[in-house]
DNA sequence: CATGAAATCTACCAAGTGGTAAGTTCCGCT
DNA sequence: AGCGGAACTTACCACTTGGTAGATTTCATG
């Protein structure tokens, strides 16, 4: 539902069966539950329905509860912040957190995903919770590349930063996390854009000019099409 | 079983009913077992269970689980965070956000409180969820305080701060949030009073020195203890 | 000690959970 | 066309959920 092929299918690499289309639905289905009621308070029966398909059928697909929902993140990584993982570990480290200001800025186009972010992420603290080690390595990579981006950062510039890279790295992420708890309870109240070019400010660097999206990946509509 | 009395019960200004004995040993079950799991994954047995009873003697004290909920965290704010709400808003400015850097110490000791609060206020997000009220106007308050203080501390400084004292205030809050999330997945690798350090630094305050533990209010251990 | 209320239990309910088994329908391929 | 496997369904399972009804215990007080 969300691609919707042409019956004369033009230029693309490889068709994607039918079985692939179904699944992708799935995911999409168990995205939007999850962002919108956490891992535990969704069922299997619901993801399904939504997808148009029996809770049985769905099980064809997936092994189980937890598989969907660590295909789910690992899915939104590809997407979203594949910009991050991706890019270049050289990359200008100015351009590298302007894609942030920019993932920031977007995030504010899908409450959704972002919730499904701080939901699990919430309850991923247990270890025994199914993405707990996603999130634990997660982390551990965003706060390695941010850290190293403000090393060369505040080396370059002008009258060198005075900062402790390691430390800013864990400060802005922790920023961007609670921005998103309190946007999502109350969108008006919070723009996480203007936050985040304040933070950089506070160390000396100038974001406001960054543009609103960045080249992110192509495609990817800012929210899939609810369908119910 | 938490508080055993001594049968000659000696000075206390009004001896707690039975009732409200077990009704505080309901709530702490209930606070730990949302703690870990958050609210959905917790079912009304395990919580009666933990506090030596039936779920069904458990709903004799409370009219259902939502109403439980939010006693939790009522109390929680109650215990917590009544520095913050009971202060005296013309409070010294610099004790105020001192305060603040206390209570994100002694957190340190608490991560299942801490959990408490970053899986409910993600799932409060949907404005459905029994605590989305709490939060959202919890959240006002803590920012307009700060502003507050941020305000009148920028224009004390010596050479004035020049700094949104309402976007600081919400910058501060996002990142004590975000902070908490990192912690909670990764203990060892968050140092939760150092980053708070650092960001009053940036502002140009300095409290490196504020002690470890503040006067917070006079009894409650730092977690409850377990008895399972 | 009797009494009435509070506290608590046993037993039950209807609804929902994730998961399984065994069929049936559909689709792509040779 | 027709075969074979993938896709999907219906039906079921054992279990858990929040909540209720009514009986029974516990307890402070007269």
């Amino acid at each position: 539902m969300t691609d919707q092929i042409s019956p004369t299918e033009p230029a693309k690499p490889a068709k994607p069966t039918k079985g692939q289309r179904t699944r992708a639905r799935v995911l999409d289905a168990a995205a939007e539950l999850f962002s919108g009621s956490g891992f535990h308070a969704v069922s299997l029966r619901d993801i399904a329905a939504r997808a148009g398909m029996t809770h049985a059928g769905l099980l064809h697909h997936f092994p189980g509860k937890e598989a969907l929902l660590i295909e789910v993140l690992g899915r939104r990584d590809r997407e979203d912040a594949h910009v991050i993982f991706r890019l270049d570990p050289d990359t200008e480290p100015r351009d590298f957190l302007a894609q942030l200001v920019g993932i920031a800025h977007r995030n504010m186009n899908t409450p959704g995903l972002v919730g499904l972010h701080a939901k699990i992420s919430a309850e991923a603290a247990d270890p025994e919770h199914p993405a707990h080690r996603y999130f634990v390595e997660r982390y551990r990579l965003l706060r390695d590349r941010l850290t190293r981006a403000f090393a060369a950062l505040a080396a370059r510039t002008d009258p060198p930063g005075d900062y402790d890279p390691a430390l800013t790295a864990q400060m802005l992420l922790a920023q961007m996390d609670g921005l998103q708890t309190q946007w999502l309870l109350e969108p008006d109240a919070v723009d996480m854009r203007a936050a985040m070019v304040a933070f950089f400010a506070r160390l000396g660097l100038d974001f406001s000019d960054v543009p609103a999206f960045p080249n992110l990946h192509s495609g990817a509509p800012p929210e899939p099409p609810h369908h119910p």
